[in-house]
RNA sequence: GACCCAUUCGUCUAGCGGUUAGGACACAUCCCUUUCACGGAUGCGACACGAGUUCGAUUCUCGUAUGGGUCGCCA
């Protein structure tokens, strides 16, 4: 236990990055970088048939997109390459030759090869789970190599695991079961089996093991949502580990707290709303200039265009703490951006409702049009010396200047509104909006 | 069907023989407030069941039930 870890996530290349998958990368590269041992990314990519390369791509767009890089791998290289299964064809032949001289394999009529069991019990040591036993089996022996000579996943599994020198096997839970038959393929090879820790799996809402179907299945999906990447990272880490600290942890401290055998052995249920959540907490840390450019692809999308960038990046800050996902940014912020802003239907009917409502406009715009300096100061001293000279208060006016400036209910203090927009336009806008009433 | 893992508020969980069973999300109420939010306060809410072991079980053991997983020439 005192060596250097050795850890590896080894995605096979058939989908998206699937957010299970992730979870268990996750704890690998959390391990290996408490450790201060090495990450690598493996791709078990030996059924041509279910490979392509969107998903290889899909694969390395999201472990980067989450932040976790890796110390041997694709583009990344390392002694104990290559990273791709489809390429070690030639390691797998000896390997099995070693088998097949240890009397070990045999051959069935059509070609496959057949690993044949030591059918003796099986005891596995792991981190979560604790020792579990598995008694001799009675289960036909496993197919390692198909008839055209391509070798099945647990026997280059257990070969790469061996050849590149892997400590210790994070997995998904789902793989428990056929663990024996790994450390049967280790003993064959006359290897001691890697330490295991089989962490729990994620499910969907309604209690089964997540699939492409579910919502937030794949690693895109948060990315096209608008979640931060460190808001998901802190999120996935607590399903199936707590740590001791708190929840909501930066890196380091997600780093430096963690521990395998602190990780749970029972399933856990996604819930999209505490990892929104989660995700609006750390929306509320950036600043306004990163705030801004989270939010960029999501304004253009929207086809906002952005004049000013600082002003924009006051803008995205002054809603900040009124959403949860960057996607949801531009319904709260789009009419800084145009002076064609849409009026809702409940804004109109309340403009409409009373009919000093023109008056007090025509008033508040006759004193914004006076002021020499604008700021958002300014601009709300003027507001309430308005409501004095009227008689009224200067809750009353507010509303009425929301939605005129706006033409919505709702959204960040109207002094803050006032200011950005700026003098002229904030004029113009309640010009616009008298017209309507007309 | 066989085997493996699991079982505390709706969800994620703390707990490692004696606790008023704690926290987070969600929910409810109140406060704050020019809107919507944020924030603050309070509240609602759980040990699957049955036997043991023990002075005493959420905690240990066994059984049952339930959930999940695995039994592929998928990974």
């Amino acid at each position: 236990m005192s060596e250097t870890p050795r850890v590896r996530f080894a995605p096979s290349p058939t989908g998206y990055l699937h957010v299970g998958g992730a979870r268990t990368a996750l704890f690998n590269w959390l391990y290996a970088r408490h450790r201060g041992g090495k990450f690598i990314l493996r791709i078990e990519d030996t059924d041509e048939a279910r490979n392509t390369e969107e998903a290889r791509q899909a694969i390395l767009d999201g472990m980067r997109w989450l932040g976790m890089d890796w110390d041997e791998g694709p583009e990344v290289g390392g002694d104990f390459g290559p990273y791709f299964q489809s390429q070690r064809k030639a390691i797998y032949d000896a390997y099995y030759a070693k088998l097949e001289a240890a009397g070990r394999v045999y051959l069935e009529d059509n070609g496959a090869a057949r690993f044949k069991f030591s059918r003796e019990p099986i005891h596995i040591p792991d981190m979560v789970c604790g020792d579990v036993q598995f008694a001799a089996t009675e289960e036909p022996d496993m197919t390692i190599r198909r008839p055209d000579g391509s070798y099945i996943f647990h026997f280059v599994n257990v070969v790469d695991d061996i050849e590149m020198g892997i400590t210790h096997v994070i997995r998904g839970e789902d793989h428990l079961s056929n663990t024996w038959k790994h450390i049967d393929l280790f003993h064959a090879f006359g290897k001691q089996a890697p330490r295991y820790a089989h962490i729990p799996l994620i499910l969907n809402p309604g209690g089964s093991k997540m699939s492409k179907r579910d919502e937030g299945s794949s690693i895109q999906s948060y990315v096209d949502a608008g979640f931060l990447p460190d808001a998901l990272f802190n999120y996935l880490c607590l399903l199936g580990w707590t740590p001791k600290v708190g929840e909501k942890l930066s890196r380091a401290e997600l780093i430096a707290g963690f521990a395998p055998t602190d990780i749970h052995s029972g399933n856990a249920r996604f819930d999209m709303t505490k990892c929104t959540w989660f995700n609006a907490q750390y929306l509320r840390e950036l600043s306004p200039e990163d705030l801004l450019k989270a939010a960029r692809p999501f304004l253009d999308m929207a086809a906002i265009v952005i004049g000013d960038e600082a002003m924009a990046a006051k803008a995205v800050h002054s809603v900040k703490e009124k959403v949860s996902l960057l996607s949801e940014l531009p319904a709260w912020v789009h009419y800084f951006f145009t002076q064609d802003y849409a009026f809702e239907d409940e804004v109109i009917n309340k403009l409409k409702a009373k009919a000093e409502n023109k008056t007090l406009l025509t008033e508040l715009k006759a004193d914004f049009a006076k002021l020499t300096t604008w700021d958002e100061h300014a601009a709300h001293a003027s507001v309430e010396a308005t409501a004095a000279r009227l008689s009224v208060k200067p809750g009353a006016l507010m509303p009425l200047l929301r939605f005129a400036l706006s033409g919505q209910s709702r959204g960040p203090g109207v002094a803050t509104i006032l200011d950005l927009i700026g003098q002229a336009k904030s004029v113009a806008r309640i010009e616009r909006a008298l017209a309507l009433l007309a």
